[in-house]
RNA sequence: GGCUCGGUAGCUCAGUUGGUAGAGCAGAGGACUGAAAAUCCUCGUGUCGGCGGUUCGAUUCCGUCCCGCGCCA
């Protein structure tokens, strides 16, 4: 078993600062509940904790993947059930879903099939009826030629439609909130700072490597629509603004619906150390 | 100063042979059981630059004024 401590907020609203702060506080190991900062040599642009930090705060959850490979939330989950260990962990990052896969737990997969999602969605439907009458009334998304294409990866598997989690994750998990105002200023600063970092330049040594979801993450599509000379720098910037803020807005929607969200409107360790131990740490038996 | 082309949603623009208007982007809300920084769904009233005129009716036609780009002086 292994007690998890959550901490949680959209990007840019100074989750890491916190969570190195409480770690040090309660000395707690870290965990990265982030989908890009799997990613080895994409640093930059995901804002992965410097070696030094990797080192002093034990990070597990990060560089666990090479650039081009595909790496699912069940890929996630088992690499870092290996890492944990028993001593008490802070989980902290911005993926909704891997909070709900520690929390929930996932189901078991073995030998689902691989099913091409990129044909036309009528298709897709289409195939999802054949195989059960009512399948595609029961999806919430029958629009969405992914879930179409799952839905029928499981009924092929003859496993019946994938089941659904429970409405709200049964697990309190504090959420910083800022104002919006307050967020679209620091995620402005953010995206023009990675650039000076040097976002660009990561991105040409990455090139080859970047392929599917990472070469769609955030500042690294318009690093290379940059290199490209699609974008120039500034617009290049802006949009990694844009589609930050955007992205955080799907994160709010996702904590405020799909978890036990206890907000953090006054950003200090305090405040979450009282949300923590009011409900003590998630006992993680894998 | 003269001529030209423009002024329509937060932005870029389309359109109305005269019956008060709609796309993309931005924005808002939502979904979510292995791509989740992904993928997908829903949401559009705005003095159609101002003022006059013609008309049953003007954002549309006419006049005039204001603003902007460009060209000529």
């Amino acid at each position: 078993m292994t007690p998890l401590f959550f901490l949680t907020g959209p990007t840019a609203s100074g989750k890491s600062d916190l969570a190195h702060q409480l770690a040090e506080r309660r000395g707690l190991r870290l965990l990265s509940a982030d989908s890009m900062m799997v990613y080895r040599r994409m640093n930059i642009g995901t804002a992965k904790p410097s070696e030094a930090e990797i080192r002093d705060y034990d990070y597990a959850g990060l560089n666990l993947c090479e650039p081009g490979e595909a790496f699912s939330t069940g890929d996630w989950i088992r690499a870092i059930q290996n890492q944990l260990d028993g001593r008490p962990t802070l989980v902290a990052g911005g993926t909704g879903l891997y909070y709900r896969a520690l929390i929930q737990g996932l189901q078991e997969e073995e030998g689902l099939p691989e099913v091409d999602d990129s044909r036309p969605l009528a298709e897709l439907q289409a195939e999802l009826e054949s195989l059960q009458a009512d399948a595609l009334h029961q999806l919430d998304d029958a629009q969405n030629p992914r879930r179409v294409a799952r839905a029928i990866a499981w009924l092929q598997a003859g496993r019946g439609l994938p089941s659904h989690f429970q409405a709200r994750d049964p697990f309190p998990v504090p959420v910083l909130r800022r104002p919006t105002e307050e967020l679209n200023e620091r995620i402005a600063l953010r995206a023009a700072h990675m650039f000076e970092q040097g976002l660009l330049e990561e991105c040409e040594g990455l090139r080859d490597a970047l392929q599917g979801t990472a070469s769609q993450a955030i500042g690294y599509a318009e690093a290379l629509a940059c290199l490209d000379g699609e974008l120039s720098r500034e617009a290049a910037v802006e949009r990694v603004s844009i589609r930050t803020r955007q992205y955080g807005k799907r994160q709010r929607t996702w904590f405020r619906n799909q978890m036990q969200a206890q907000w953090v409107d006054h950003i200090d360790a305090d405040a979450v150390e009282r949300i923590w131990d009011a409900s003590g740490p998630f006992p993680y038996t894998g």
